[in-house]
DNA sequence: GTCTATAGCAGGATAGAC
DNA sequence: GTCTATCCTGCTATAGAC
């Protein structure tokens, strides 16, 4: 324990250390007693904070998650302001930039991506937070400033479709992160995650294209 | 539980309730009470076949995951045969429509991907199984043919990232189908995952690039 | 506000009849 | 090979002392 964890007020290290166990092993494979240890707090407290365990588990998103992603957006968002003139270029380089390296610790990116990560794959009520208040008036947003960027032929579906793809990335960088070591044989540090950056913003925005060939493409139609 | 499940063996049908379990829920959230009650059979049954939950869990991957990998790669090659010559589309289409469509089940499809993606979120013993004897040498062989598609100047680790990032896209849209129909508002069906399959080789061949702009690119070197 | 003690229940595992 | 009955552990939640 830290010693802004130690200072902080029981209720708050509660809420800490229960974010940081959630996001790591999912709600399910936590017990309370592993979170009351972690908080250095005994088994009623949570009782008394927090009523139950799974209120407790809404708690982190209302109090945590969604008020961290208003300021992963606003850091996007100021990003983008820095660098106009607008071009998918930057504003790819900015979504990559700021939801792998964001302007948050290390720590506190992974507890938000797996704590999305979780709410994406199996909804519980916080997805309803989750999307209502974060996702959906983003992608919104951002679906607003790229329309004018990419081909008028493109449907408001596909359009979503692609600005998904970018986040299917971040995200899958990140909470895959043991099997991209596995497969790179390298340690997921820092190195790495700034090769990833590199890596998603040169993937989204040309594919493999560069061996992209006219022929190939011909030979696609045929069959 | 259908015809072929209460002729199947005690056994079969364990192990068939146990995946579809285990891959919908996780390990943890899944009790063995559930499991039985599914495979219509009584509690000392996953302890006289399996001996214990956690190696129930490793069978299903030994004697299911294992054996359907290969088929799913078995068949991305005999396709991949099919459509010769090779380009770098033929390769993408062959895994987009292997991956998302395959040669299985949409059932199957997503124990498969399901299972993987919570292997690769929080490794147990069975990531060795899936790693050694699915994801590697499939990888490797992936990389020898993709190689002299795409420039030369790329390293072993960036055709890595670039195969990856495809499996990425795929994982993606099917472990977090539940927000993908939140976004777009629409079921996710047969016809959704054809428009998915599209999206996917679309993106990994091309990217956004549809509006790339050496303008664009020169406003991003100066950053 | 924080503690101890415990109720009440569900979990995995197992013994032993058939 | 399949069953019932049961053990024991660990869980969430709560009552009540301080």
């Amino acid at each position: 324990m830290s010693q802004r964890d130690r200072d902080a007020s029981t209720r708050e290290r509660l809420l800490d250390e229960a974010e940081a166990l959630f996001a790591e092993k999912g709600y399910n494979a936590v017990s309370v007693r592993e979170i009351i240890t972690a908080a250095n707090c005994n088994l009623a407290a949570i009782n008394y904070y927090f009523g139950t365990k799974k209120n407790l588990y809404l708690e982190v998103f209302r109090s945590r998650w969604i008020s961290r992603a208003r300021r992963v957006q606003e850091h996007f968002w100021r990003l983008l302001e820095d660098q106009k003139p607008l071009s998918l270029t930057v504003v790819v380089k900015c979504l990559a930039q700021t939801f792998l390296e964001g302007p948050f610790s290390d720590e506190e990116n992974r507890r938000q991506h797996q704590l999305m990560g979780r709410e994406m794959d199996r909804p519980t009520e916080a997805s309803d937070l989750v999307h209502e208040q974060a996702m959906k008036p983003f992608f919104a947003k951002l679906a607003g400033i790229m329309r004018p960027l990419l081909p008028e032929k493109l449907t408001e579906e596909q359009l979503m479709l692609n600005i998904m793809s970018i986040f299917a990335l971040v995200l899958h960088f990140y909470l895959a992160r043991n099997g991209i070591s596995r497969i790179t044989g390298r340690q997921y540090d820092t190195a790495l995650k700034a090769q990833l950056v590199e890596h998603i913003i040169r993937f989204s925005l040309t594919g493999l294209g560069q061996g992209f060939t006219p022929e190939a493409e011909t030979n696609q139609e045929r069959n």
